[in-house]
DNA sequence: CTATTCTACTAATACGATTTACTAATTGCT
DNA sequence: AGCAATTAGTAAATCGTATTAGTAGAATAG
């Protein structure tokens, strides 16, 4: 910057002043553009490291995570954050700490160290987590997971809403006896799935049959059981929801072996599109994406904005935000 | 650091050598933990940006890709490389640039104006590519990519001997006649493990039968047209090799369909051991995994080896390294 | 007993920006 | 013409650390 200013016969504040692009620092344009001239000439690039010293801001967020970055699940929620980290001129400094509590700690002295304006902290799956107290000396925001006391802003699908418009989906087809194959766990996803697979019956007068649904393993093997298990009632369901779309692989699985066709015999929705299976089984699954690019987005720009106007925030709780899991449509109903 | 000093009764810069454990600063036993305690009662963090400021390292590398974190396909990238720099003490600034050249241009930028230590250059699927000259401005590694010059370090899988383990599992198994359902795309996945398949064919005294490959859109319906084709032949073959895990699903779906059964019929195997797909197919895929993990460390450790030594570089022409594909046994041959 | 080395520190500077407070020259207004 | 306001800048302080060059006193050597 030194060079700068003395090749363009000017302070070294001017510089600073059109590089900044400082209103009220009544720079003319024509020395302006000498400044700017020779910032191309000499190949000037501003060092970060002091600017944020000075300014305090970083213009950097971190981004912890259990496993995320690593998973075919969830990597949209990263691309998500960093498009909109990137179109308002942040980084992400990303760490996965692959579930260790100590790493997750360490990971947030190390970010905290670097002077991170905020930190998203994301999970693989919708679940509740415990991260460590330091988070919250700076602005941060939980991604697909929440803490228990909703001390702390979360966003999260909205699972209640997806298993509705899944088993709305199913209803409007006419059928009237619709399996449910759910996860073991209780984790959000399934309970909030199985209530909105509730309401939807409710809303069309369809009394809840609990042998209708059955909690398996959520992988292929898990949806094949589920089926088989269904399918040996005695009025046995028309459709079929499941908890995933691997569970969906396994029903499928088992439908063809047993003649059974989609979605004539049996109609299916999954849920993930995982995009590997879902367009690749025959017939192609209609399922419910999880909308982990805009949780992503969202992600950001709540803590831009707690960033920006963190008065916004006094006396308001924290916001738990949900995202709509869209319906996406094949043909598998 | 100074209010630490102050409390601890000694200067800033002793508190700076107890900090840095300085080798040569004779500061005895006990004004280390005395400064210690003081670090700890008064909850003092340092403050990396002057720290880096000041030192000119900012123990960071800059982790641009295409859109690998996206991706179901190469997370293990990024893992690999977070892992093996957070062991070093260093953190990983990622954008993803979603293949857009101006915005590649403007990340490198960005990254050098943040001081990173050293870039890794990602792509989601091993290619050439042609990032911005002022990558070299710092020390740099393609990851899953190289330069058609070959004037910068590269790790990329070694596809030659992937196509060969791969054939030589089949030929061991007896098979004579081996398919080869290839990508449509002369990228060097396609031609390597051609290559490799040759090689295999030749040391098993096979003579090389153009008519058992064929060339197919690199997803399930390419792999279900590439078998139809190779059963239509006067002497079908009685294994098969596949571009990757999608077209073998195809292929599958093609067995099933005509009653050919997996393994006793047709013997398959795979490429890219997609967990999602390949341990839940009818039978489980046998397939070839590719070193994600193992490239990403790999980058990140001879940035290092960059940076700390670089003059073990002079002279030698930047290092174009292979890293081997594993086989991964399951049941389909 | 003096000269040297060692121990345990500290003062001051530099890293490369941003920002505040100031000034000299020009312009505007009555 | 005389004073205030505006224009076009600049000097200096500051952000929080690392590091160099030193220093006062104690220990050791000759």
């Amino acid at each position: 910057m030194k060079d700068v200013a003395k090749q363009a016969g000017v302070s070294q504040t001017t510089v600073s002043f059109v590089l900044n692009h400082v209103e009220n620092a009544n720079i003319p344009a024509e020395t302006q553009s000498r400044v700017w001239a020779v910032i191309e000439e000499l190949g000037y690039r501003p060092n970060a490291m002091a600017r944020n010293l000075r300014s305090n801001r970083t213009h950097t967020f971190g981004f912890i995570s259990d496993v995320v970055a690593t998973t075919p699940f969830a990597g949209q929620i990263i691309q998500g954050a960093q498009d909109a980290a990137w179109q308002q001129n942040y980084l992400l400094l990303v760490v996965n700490t692959g579930g260790d509590q100590a790493v997750k700690q360490a990971a947030v002295d190390t970010l905290l160290e670097r002077r991170v304006d905020g930190i998203l902290y994301a999970t693989m799956y919708h679940r509740a987590v415990f991260p460590p107290p330091q988070v919250r000396e700076v602005p941060t925001v939980l991604l697909d997971c929440y803490v228990e006391d909703r001390s702390l802003p979360s966003v999260v699908p909205d699972e209640v809403n997806g298993g509705y418009v899944a088993t709305i989906a199913l209803l409007q087809k006419g059928h009237k006896r619709i399996g449910l194959i759910n996860n073991l766990q209780p984790v959000p996803a399934m309970v909030g799935r199985q209530t909105g697979y509730r309401q939807a019956l409710a809303e069309f007068g369809i009394a809840f049959d609990e042998t209708l649904v059955t909690k398996q393993s959520s992988d292929p093997p898990g949806g094949y059981a589920g089926l088989q298990k269904l399918m040996a009632l005695p009025t046995p369901p028309t459709a079929l929801f499941c908890f995933n779309d691997r569970m969906a692989m396994g029903a499928y699985r088992y439908a063809h072996e047993n003649n059974l066709r989609i979605p004539t015999d049996l109609a299916v929705v999954g849920f993930d599109n995982q995009e590997l299976i879902a367009p690749y089984l025959e017939p192609p699954l209609t399922t419910m994406a999880l909308p982990h690019y805009a949780m992503g987005q969202w992600a950001v720009q709540h803590l831009l904005a707690l960033i920006e106007k963190p008065e916004d925030q006094n006396g308001h709780s924290p916001v738990q935000q949900l995202c709509v899991c869209p319906l996406i449509e094949r043909s598998s109903i």
